[in-house]
DNA sequence: TTTT
DNA sequence: TTTT
């Protein structure tokens, strides 16, 4: 009844920007968190964060988050299951974001730089310094759209992903 | 580098109480939380999360949790991972908590009774009305103490769970 | 640049439901938290948190609040300042909410009975057990809506409260 | 019963390291937390945070944290009052933090550079890269440290705070 | 399987 | 696999 995450860790890797059958942007990457403590090998692990966002959301993080940028999550976890190939439920834990916070510019180090550059257009609302992007939480919540959709369950719209891109 | 959960949700069964071969206390449970829309079927569907609480605090929530009540658990989030017996390696996202208020007492309604009673002892540091039951959380992450620990990992002290109660 | 809040604690007094002179729903509660620890006198001490929601939440913690009852909130601290009669700059730390969560259903107690009852109408949307309720916090972050607006420099639409109403 | 904070902004001045008369650390600062949306000039407001860490943690804050430095903070809202000097109650609205993150390494830009330099000493335990500072949560909440202490209830230890530094 |  |  109550759901909330707050992250703060490094992408890693770039984070990879689908569209369900209908049209609808999904944007997901993997948050590496440093655990508070280190192991008895005295190294600091830490755990990798599946991240999901969605619509406007998703555009945004796709054009400005790289990998190894440091950035800061807010949403919900989820639970996801789905049968794999050989017929067995696979449950699959993520954070549902709806707010996202970039906390390293493009040029304030901290993450490799991209190479093939800025693909186009996107960078138009582009964010100075300390970036900003978020969702309507409240509509997603309590509105009809279901960002914990399954992509298959959806209308009858040209399809963009193949199969074997789902489950993300 | 930052990683805090805070959830509402309810209990779905009894927790459970074990001790490491080493003696520290370890409680799990299961914590379905409601997701805050309802489904193409228009049914409110839930998360289920499980919850990891140590020493103190698993002692505590092992006393007054029961199946159906209402708790708020504060903690991270934490991956863990273990080979099965086919070889395969499974992932296990947990929420290791460190601060636990029950929102509901025994007799507010809202969970099942205990059958068996209440097992003598622990009541003497009974709350009254709504609970409250915490950890040293700054222990945790700084200090040398593991609450990630894989129970197996310890010393020669006298085994109290057997293999196939682990990893739980 | 984030900015999150999350409260669990029982109201020190009913609701306040207010209108903007725009016919904007307002509503005010204190909240009563107690503290993780006693004082040097063994007492718990709470603190006193003000908190203020907007529009269709307004109304919803109008209907279902009373004094006694223990809520949950998410939001974010907001500092708001005014000149007060002396000509002295008052500044007012409030928690503007976008999620509420009523832990306890109007029978089952922890909160004073409201004497005069149900007062029509509201009721229609009844949340059964325990209660839910929420903003558009996207919308009121993203979009247009300001939710720390001040409810004098409006537009020029009937006005519904007093001066000595306000500031809430 | 559950009162949480997490904070982004940034320092609006270099904090500030104390000792109470019995010669507990406690370090002060402003944290300027951008709201998330403009207001109807089009600007976008901040509300300013005041801060407040203890013994270890304001050790590591005194020495890491820089005005304009970009920092995550964890912890709980408070309400301290007390006389002015007109014999008026002046409420206090806190943070008391128990975990402080340094999104920003003195080198990585963001902040103004420390005209007077490092003042000796503290570094031997300095964090590469991002930063990292936390306090026992646990033991502040449930152990006797008493971190919203009043430093002139204190035990008889020679004062290094003169009266005018207090209420911080 | 991973980031700094 | 699940709670109300």
């Amino acid at each position: 009844m109550l759901n909330r995450v707050i992250l703060i860790g490094r992408l890693t890797r770039d984070p990879e920007l689908r569209y369900t059958p209908s049209g609808v942007a999904v944007t997901t990457f993997t948050l590496a968190v440093d655990r508070p403590f280190t192991n008895q090998q005295r190294e600091r692990e830490a755990d990798f964060l599946n991240i999901v966002t969605w619509r406007q959301l998703a555009e945004t993080c796709a054009n400005y988050l790289r990998k190894g940028r440091l950035a800061a999550v807010e949403g919900r976890i989820q639970i996801r299951n789905y049968d794999n190939n050989e017929g067995r439920r696979v449950y699959v834990t993520e954070i549902i974001a709806d707010n996202v916070r970039f906390l390293e510019s493009a040029n304030s180090g901290g993450g490799g730089q991209r190479e093939e550059g800025m693909s186009g257009g996107g960078y138009g609302q582009s964010p100075q310094g300390q970036g900003y992007a978020s969702t309507s939480q409240g509509q997603q919540r309590y509105g009809g759209q279901r960002d914990n959709q399954d992509p298959f369950q959806d209308d009858g719209k040209p399809i963009d992903i193949s199969d074997d891109d789902l489950p993300f």
